[in-house]
Order: C-alpha cells, then sequence, then structure tokens
RNA sequence: GGCCCCAUAGUCUAGCGGUCAGGACGUUGCCCUCUCACGGCAGUAACACGGGUUCGAAUCCCGUUGGGGCUGCCA
C-alpha cells in the first residue's frame, strides 16, 4: 500500500515546451495509474528570469492538455523560511559551510582549471573556515560539505533504466546551497520541497541525471527518505540537436494556435518514448489505464512533425463538426472571422474534416464558403478552356438549382436529416444530368469553379446543400459573367 | 578534456537466447471516386561496427565508433 505522489516542477522561465509537457505527462499518467497524486510546483527561485506570464501559460498550457495538479500549487518563493530552517540546521550539525570567495575569484580558479584540462571544481578553500560575526556581514554563500572520503560515492537507482547508477564524491563540488542574495539554489530548494511534499517517485528530464547524486547527498544529511527517480530521455529536433526555437514550433500553445487538438499532442508526446504493444491511437483513459514506467524507452526521440499531424488529422476526423465549430472558433482572435453555428456551416466542416491535419487548415477550406464573393484567379482559370457549351450548361444548371424543393435546404441542428438532404439532391442532380445527356465527371470541375474558384472543394452536393439556393444561383450567374468577359477579352486576339 | 547515459528502417517503436525481425508515420503503386482528401489493398526500408559467451545472439559481456546530457551563486 504506497501512496504514489509524483510531480511536474517547472521553472517558469519560458513557455511551457513540448519536452516539459511530455515529463508532465510522465509523471501525471504514473500517478493515476497507480491511483496516486500528482502536484504542480513553480520553481521560481531564479529572481532574474522569472516571469509571471511563463508561470500563467505553463499553468492553462498543462490544463489544456487536461494535466490537472491534485493540490493547490506550491510557489517557491513563497517558502523562503522553510528553506531557512534547513539550512540552519545544515550549518548547525556541521553538514554546510559559509564561503567568502569573490566571483571573481571563482572565475579565475574556474579558467585556470579548464585551461589545464581539468574539471572545474570549488577548491575549498573556505570549507574548514570558522567566520566570526564580522565576516558574515560581508558577501558569502553557502556551500554543502560533500563527503570527500577516498573512496566515497553516491549510488540511486535509475526506474527507467532499472539499473544502478554511481558517482565518486570526487566528481561532485561542493555546490551552493544559498545564494548570495539569500535565495536558495534549485538543488537545495527541490530536496526540501520534494521531501515535505511526500513525494514518491521523481519523473524528469535525462539533464537531471548529474544532479541527482547531489540530492541524494542532501536527503542524508537532512535526514530525509529519497524518493524514486526516473530519467527519461529529451526529445530532440530533426536534425538530432536538443529541441529549440529553430526548430519551430516548441511551446504547447503555440500547437493550440496552429490548429492541434490537445488529444493529438497527448497521445503523440506520450508514444514518444513510450509504448503499448503496437496501440498508436490512445486516449488519455487508456494511457492512464496502461502506462508503465518500464515501457518507457531510455535513447532520445527525435520530434516528428509528420506524425503530429497524422495524429492531429485522425482526431480531427472523428469530431463531431458543430464540436470543430466551436474549436475553431475558440482559436479565432478577430470576431469578424468567427463561424456561425449552424447546420449549414457544420455540413461544410463535416466534409473538410477528413481534408484537414490541423483547425487551421480546416479554417482556411472554409473561406470558399464564408466569404460571399469569391475570386477567380487567372492561375486556376487559365488552366481550363471553356467554350460556349459551358455557358449553355450553367444555364441550364441554374434552372436546376432553382427547380429544387426548398424543404430540402430546411433542416434542423441534426447531421442524420442532412445526410438525407444531401442523399436527395444527389438524386435529383443525377436525374438532370442523365435527361441532358450530361455526366458529373465532365461537369463537376466547371461547377466545382463556379462555387469556389478552385480546382479542390468539397463533394458538390455539399456545396449546394450548404450554400443554399440563393448564393448558388448567384455564383453560378457571376462565374457565367466570367466566362463571357473573357471570351469577348479572347476574341479580339 | 572529465564524468554519466544511449544505440532496431528517414522517424517513433515491438522484441527481452531460437521470429520469414512485427506495428505506426513517411514514401511508392493500385483500387474507390465529381476534384482533393478519407478509406481499402500492396510494396519500400532496420538490428552501427569488432570481438567474445552459447549448439544458437537484435537480445548477454567487453571494446570501438557515433549521438546526447552535465561540467553555473540556471533549472
Amino acid at each position: 500500500m504506497n501512496n504514489i505522489k509524483t510531480r511536474f516542477a517547472p521553472s517558469p522561465t519560458g513557455y511551457l515546451h513540448i519536452g516539459g509537457a511530455r515529463t508532465a505527462l510522465f509523471n501525471y499518467v504514473y500517478a493515476k495509474h497507480n491511483g496516486g497524486k500528482f502536484v504542480l510546483r513553480i520553481e521560481d527561485t531564479d529572481l532574474e528570469r522569472s516571469e509571471k506570464i511563463f508561470e500563467e501559460d505553463i499553468i492553462e498550457s498543462l490544463k489544456w492538455l487536461s494535466i490537472i495538479s491534485d493540490e493547490e500549487i506550491i510557489r517557491q518563493s513563497n517558502r523562503l523560511e522553510i528553506y531557512g530552517s534547513y539550512i540552519d540546521k545544515l550549518l548547525k550539525e556541521g553538514k554546510a559551510y559559509y564561503c567568502f570567495c569573490s566571483k571573481e575569484l571563482l572565475e579565475e580558479d574556474r579558467n585556470r582549471l579548464i585551461a589545464e584540462n581539468k574539471k572545474p571544481m570549488y577548491a575549498g578553500r573556505c570549507r574548514e573556515l570558522k567566520p566570526g560575526e564580522e565576516l558574515l556581514k560581508t558577501p558569502h554563500v553557502i556551500r554543502f560539505k560533500v563527503n570527500r572520503d577516498s573512496s566515497a560515492s553516491t549510488v540511486f537507482k535509475d526506474l527507467i533504466r532499472n539499473q544502478l547508477i554511481s558517482v565518486d564524491n570526487k566528481e561532485i563540488d561542493d555546490f551552493v546551497l544559498v545564494r548570495e542574495d539569500g535565495i536558495p539554489t534549485y538543488n537545495f530548494a527541490v530536496v526540501i520541497d520534494d521531501a515535505l511534499s511526500g513525494i514518491t517517485c521523481v519523473i524528469r528530464g535525462d539533464d537531471h541525471v548529474s544532479n541527482t547524486p547531489k540530492q541524494i547527498m542532501l536527503y542524508n544529511a537532512l535526514g530525509f527518505n529519497a524518493p524514486e527517480f526516473a530519467h527519461v530521455s529529451m526529445i530532440l529536433g530533426q536534425d538530432g540537436k536538443r529541441l529549440s526555437k529553430r526548430h519551430g514550433a516548441t511551446s504547447v500553445n503555440q500547437y493550440k494556435k496552429e490548429g492541434f487538438l490537445p488529444e493529438a499532442l497527448v497521445n503523440y508526446l506520450i508514444r514518444l518514448g513510450w509504448s503499448h504493444g503496437n496501440d498508436e491511437i490512445l486516449s488519455m483513459e487508456e494511457i492512464i489505464k496502461y502506462f508503465d514506467l518500464k515501457n518507457i524507452s531510455k535513447s532520445a526521440a527525435i520530434f516528428n512533425t509528420e506524425k503530429l499531424l497524422w495524429l492531429n488529422s485522425h482526431y480531427i476526423k472523428s469530431k463531431d463538426p458543430f464540436i470543430l465549430i466551436g474549436l475553431i472558433n475558440d482559436i479565432t482572435d478577430d470576431s469578424q472571422s468567427r463561424l456561425n453555428v449552424d447546420i449549414k456551416t457544420a455540413a461544410i466542416v463535416d466534409s473538410l474534416k477528413s481534408r484537414s491535419k490541423t483547425l487551421v487548415e480546416l479554417r482556411q477550406k472554409l473561406d470558399f464558403f464564408v466569404n460571399e464573393t469569391i475570386e477567380y484567379k487567372p492561375q486556376v482559370m487559365n488552366e481550363f478552356n471553356f467554350n460556349e457549351n459551358d455557358l449553355v450548361f450553367l444555364k441550364s444548371f441554374k434552372e436546376f438549382i432553382l427547380g429544387l424543393d426548398d424543404k430540402i435546404f430546411i433542416k434542423e441542428n441534426a447531421l442524420e436529416s442532412l445526410k438525407v438532404s444531401i442523399e436527395s439532391i444527389k438524386n435529383e442532380f443525377n436525374d438532370f444530368l442523365s435527361k441532358k445527356g450530361w455526366t458529373m465527371k465532365e461537369k463537376a470541375m466547371l461547377i466545382r469553379l463556379a462555387f469556389a474558384g478552385e480546382k479542390v472543394s468539397p463533394p458538390i452536393y455539399e456545396i449546394i446543400f450548404a450554400l443554399g439556393k440563393e448564393r448558388c444561383v448567384k455564383r453560378i450567374e457571376l462565374f457565367s459573367g466570367y466566362l463571357s468577359s473573357i471570351k469577348i477579352y479572347n476574341s479580339k486576339f
């Protein structure tokens, strides 16, 4: 009966990026799988770089991904007294010490060691110092006194590799616990908070493995039980380098704006490094049901937008068109461009959803329907050789549209009745064509150009329904006029 | 440079001593078809290299190479 508790502890020094989102996701689903708790902690001890807007972005982005903290969110900046009491304890017990070395001096040391091809480490000048009250009034930091016994090493088990990682203490610096300004450093604050919050398992990025021995030493020095550790590999860009801005979109919020669904991002991120047999499509519920640290990959993974797009199109396809309209409106800043929530818009969205990989793409494809006027682009129109017969057809087609029963176009906001309408338009239209001895294949492109001004559009019956009689007729007339005008133009030469 | 970690197709991965090395994205071809998609079918492509251990190695061990991380009073 061990109550699992995990956490995600980002520093608010940037927007939530996909690497962080994946780490948060792993922590969240691991806790949920085990019936445990997941908590969020904001590590804002770097006063220089932390910003409130980043904190808000992180919380919002996680919420969008359905990753919610089970407890009130902790901010390290509110806990300075707590850290103070523990530092006093370490100082009193001789496990930490004051260091008065100037930054300039340390910089010199470092440069010298690097020049000598040695590992840059603190020389330990102040290790045995017993500072008097006067000296304590001068600038200083507090360092941890690492056990320097010649054979001492620090060992921990990594749950991802399922093996022990051992680091010789001589590789570990007497690292700083409290800065000159009195603010604790990451390695110190993280241990206090994880211990006090009762975190049982720390799942974090690979880049923290070298911090883990330091933290274990602190757990031991403070008399806390250390949690378990699981270091997940990092996400790399297409070039195999660490993911950064130059690889394109990296923040979760940016993906939202570009028309990705949270389900798709969650599904993609969890599969990037974790697997459950051959399953590719996984809902949050399924992920929680099956998730296991044992099935996390040890190696770094390259972020592949193609697969994310595939997942996104999958989730778009499976959504109700009315819901899609809402989602598109959610990411539309300009109130002028908002979509109407009605059956006609839904009809086009329903048709376009299997043709779009993102919500943004879907919205763009909707332009021909939303905009009142359509443009006849020369680069599109020049590909066709129009003739008199086309005008004859359009005239006849207009009559057909006008002759359609008005009842076909009046529908409740129900997708089922929509299908019936489209079916009857299809039947009527096929009758019309066969009576005239025309075929769909030869006439479809002309109609498409008239209605959409593009070579690509949703199926014609669906457009007829969505546009309605009046707009159809208007577009046929405009297009006929356009054809006549280019005919006149051509005849001059 | 030092320390730590990693290594199956272009990419994500399954595999856990005996498999025709499986799936997915991508890509190619075909079918469907009013366009484009969707969908269906088929194809393409991998165990980094070298030593061991073993009757037998993608799987275990060692080395090489390659990649990543850390080496801050950042997290």
